[in-house]
Formats: C-alpha cells, sequence, structure tokens
DNA sequence: CCGAAGGCAAGTGCATGCACTTTTTGACTG
DNA sequence: CAGTCAAAAAGTGCATGCACTTGCCTTCGG
C-alpha cells in the first residue's frame, strides 16, 4: 500500500469508497447516468482497483449505481416511472412512521419534537433555506426513529437516500417554507394527541406534495444523462 | 481460469456467488451465525476469493451478512428484537400492497388471482403443504406486483425474502393450511370488490398471524447460534 | 495452578497482473 | 463520402500474492 488513505475517516477502505462515491451520488455531485470508471476512481482515491470494484459492488446492491456486466458502471438511472414509485413509496413509508410516532413515541420525544418544530419557525420567518432544509431533515429524522421499529426506519432511510437527489429541486419554489411548516404542523399536532390515523395520512400528503414538486425537474429520459456523459469525458 | 465453473446458470461470477449464498441463507441451509470463510466459499465453488469477497459485501450490504472488518462474515444474526420489527415491516408493507391491488388490479389480475385462489381450495382439502407453500408463494408475489409500483415492489420482495428463514416454522402448526387460506379469502373478496382499506387490513393481519407463529422459533438469544457453528468445522 | 507474554497458524484486506470483452479508430472499399 | 471491417485501445473480470490482523496455543513467571 502506499502509505495512509488521503481522506481516511474510518472503517475500511471499502467502507470509505461507499461512503465517499455514495456521498457524492446523493449530492448531485455525480449525476444519473454518468460513468463510474473503475480506474479512475481508482487513481482518484489512491487505491487499487479492487476496493473500488467491491464498493460499486455493494452500491449496487444498494441501488445506486447500475451494473452492466463487462460494460461498467454508471450512476443508477432513475426513470419518471420509477421515481413516481418511489416517491409514493416514501410517502407510505413516512406515513407509517408518524403513524407509530404517534403511538409509540416516548413523553421526551414528543416534547423534544414539539420544541424543535416551534423553534424551527423562526427560520420560516426569517426564510433561512439552508437552515430549515437542516431542520427539515433532522424533523423527518426523529419521526423515523420514533416509529421504534429498526427495519421501517432503515427502510425509510434508504428510501429517503435515494430521493436525495431529487428533492433538493423543491425549494426552488416560492412560499414552499411556509406551506412545509404548516405541513409538520399538522403531523405534529396530531402526533401530540396520539392520533395515528390521522398523522399518518397528514405525513402521506407532506410527501405527495414534495413529490409534486419534485418531479418536474426528474429526467424525462434516461437517454439525455447518458449522452451527457460524453461531454464530461 | 480453470474452465468453466461447476454450476453455472447466468451472469457473472458474482452474480452467481450471491445468488448461491442467499439462496442457502434463505433456505436455512447455512444458519444465522454461521461462519463464511472466504477461503472455503471459493474452493467450495471452485472460483478464487476475489468474486467471493465481492458477493459477501453486496449480501451484507442487502443486510443477510454480517462482515466484522478482519474478522471475517457470518450469516446475519437476527435479534428477537430486530426479527419482531421486521415482521411487523412487513405486515405494514403486504397491506400497502393489498391496498393498492384493490386499487389498481387490471381486472385480468383480478380474474386470475380470483382462480388461482379459488384453485388453492383443493390443495387445502387434500392437506398438500409443500404444493400450497409454493402457490402461497405465488399468492403473495401477485399482490405485490399488483400494487403496480416498481419500487414498493421491491421493498416487500427483498423485506420478505430476509424472512424467509423464519417463515418456515410456520406450517408446522396444525391447521394452518385452512386457516391461511382464510385469511387469503377475506384479502381476494376485498380487492374484488375494490375496498383497499378492508384489504390492507385483512393482509396486516394475515402477516401478524405468521409472524407469532415464527416467533416461537426465533432464535432467543445471537450467542446460541454462533456457538453452534464450532460444531460444524 | 493461574495468568501474562510471545509466537504461530488461519484468515482477511488490498495490490497487481493477465485474459477477455467492449469500444474506438482508421484504413479501405464500393 | 458513407459504410465496413479489423486492429488497437480502453476497460472489466478474476486469479494470485503478499502484508497485516486476529485468535489460539504454547511457554514461562509468579
Amino acid at each position: 500500500m502506499s502509505g495512509k488513505r488521503g481522506l481516511v475517516r474510518s472503517g475500511t477502505t471499502v467502507d470509505q469508497m461507499v461512503r465517499a462515491i455514495a456521498d457524492r451520488i446523493v449530492t448531485g455531485y455525480l449525476r444519473p447516468g454518468e460513468r463510474l470508471d473503475e480506474g479512475s476512481l481508482a487513481a482518484r482515491f489512491d487505491v487499487s482497483r479492487t476496493p473500488v470494484r467491491e464498493a460499486l459492488g455493494q452500491l449496487s446492491a444498494m441501488g445506486l449505481v447500475e451494473r452492466r456486466p463487462n460494460r461498467g458502471a454508471i450512476v443508477a438511472v432513475i426513470t419518471q416511472e420509477h421515481l413516481a414509485s418511489m416517491f409514493e413509496s416514501m410517502a407510505e413509508l413516512e406515513a407509517i412512521c408518524a403513524r407509530f410516532s404517534a403511538e409509540r413515541m416516548t413523553s421526551a420525544e414528543r416534547r423534544s419534537l414539539e420544541l424543535e418544530h416551534q423553534g424551527s419557525a423562526r427560520l420560516v420567518q426569517l426564510g433561512a433555506e439552508e437552515d430549515y432544509e437542516y431542520f427539515n431533515t433532522d424533523f423527518h429524522s426523529r419521526l423515523y426513529r420514533g416509529a421504534h421499529s429498526t427495519h421501517i426506519h432503515d427502510l425509510t432511510v434508504t428510501t429517503r437516500s435515494r430521493l436525495a437527489p431529487f428533492r433538493r429541486a423543491q425549494f426552488m419554489l416560492p412560499g414552499r417554507l411556509a406551506k412545509s411548516w404548516q405541513e409538520h404542523d399538522v403531523i405534529v399536532t396530531a402526533i401530540m394527541r396520539g392520533d395515528g390515523a390521522a398523522a399518518g395520512k397528514a405525513a402521506r400528503d407532506h410527501v405527495s406534495i414534495v413529490s409534486e414538486a419534485s418531479a418536474v425537474f426528474a429526467v424525462p429520459n434516461p437517454m439525455e444523462s447518458r449522452l451527457s456523459l460524453s461531454v464530461r469525458r
């Protein structure tokens, strides 16, 4: 090995590669359809191709990249249809989490949720988009954890991360912050009074609205992004 | 390479390994906690360690195996708690599929579902456990597909496969076949009349019952299965 | 007889190399 | 000048090798 790795964090090299690549995909730095060349990635991270290959395999198992035998890997291309399906699933998963949260959250969790939610009102007034986005992620995480079910939690988190590249679009819409807060408010209120059905419905509606906002920005046709990559080279 | 592989089916070597190992885990041939030695697996399938490692990585990403850095891989050990969480998720996912099926199945799908379901009554009368199990898998697959949502379908299928090792126990209970058929019947009836809510509830209840039946057979403590492996060597 | 230290065997983690497949390129032909 | 074909280039798939880590077992001091 050529000494210590460049950007070491923790875990094995493969784990680091998985995180590094997943990060770049989820944040949109690597675009759907973009070619993932083993050699280049290996050079880029200063490792051999072996761990890169393993990382790509795992990412492919997670659905973040697509692997065509003998023809390399690309960042997973998501069709309009599949995207809709993922948002739909997300809405259902959030609904489940909200419902369970309403039924199962400890009083400490409830207090904390409400407190944070009320605090976020300030961010809306200030129009602090970025801070609100940060809070928003936290808010949803609380719901996932509040369901007190590790597997539901995992399914939801994974689905959410796969949707991440498509969510960024939503905040470009005017008045989005206030709207989002209102929707959160309905969810929180339902949870506070232990009304699972209402919390579930509110959460589902919340996601559905985000979904509609994002759909507009989705890639209409896989071909497009596939073409764009040749430019990059 | 040492000529053609022993048990070739299709795809790359790694894919075959993933399927082969996943199969052995899901069917219970490999037991939770059992050691997965790279060298032995490589010898067993007559490949080098490289594809075995990749396969284990992917299986770990899928949650079927657990990898401890520098300390090898074992078949994922599922705690009582996590198992409960998975059954719970499964119930919710099945509920979603049933609800969507009730709302979205084409008339051809409905007809076919009902036909197959009615046909399975014979298997119950005959007490054909194995055949019924085969039909049962098919029945549920129809519901998953009937939801017309690829992502929900995927989530459900993966969760189901992870639960597979724990489901085998259910048919040991007497009168299980008739009970299962009755439960299916409620689901089918609700789907036929397009009643999503009823179909969802029925499907959820159906899984919950299986869950209770299986829980009894689950490993009470991870330690136990971890110990059993040393015997096998 | 118990426990710590050290060495050994087994096994993992990654780099490298070679065979094979796909893609590209460029000369040649109709 | 477009189309075809072959050879080179690029890139993937797997095997092999070596360094390192872990767990075990021996050995020695207490």
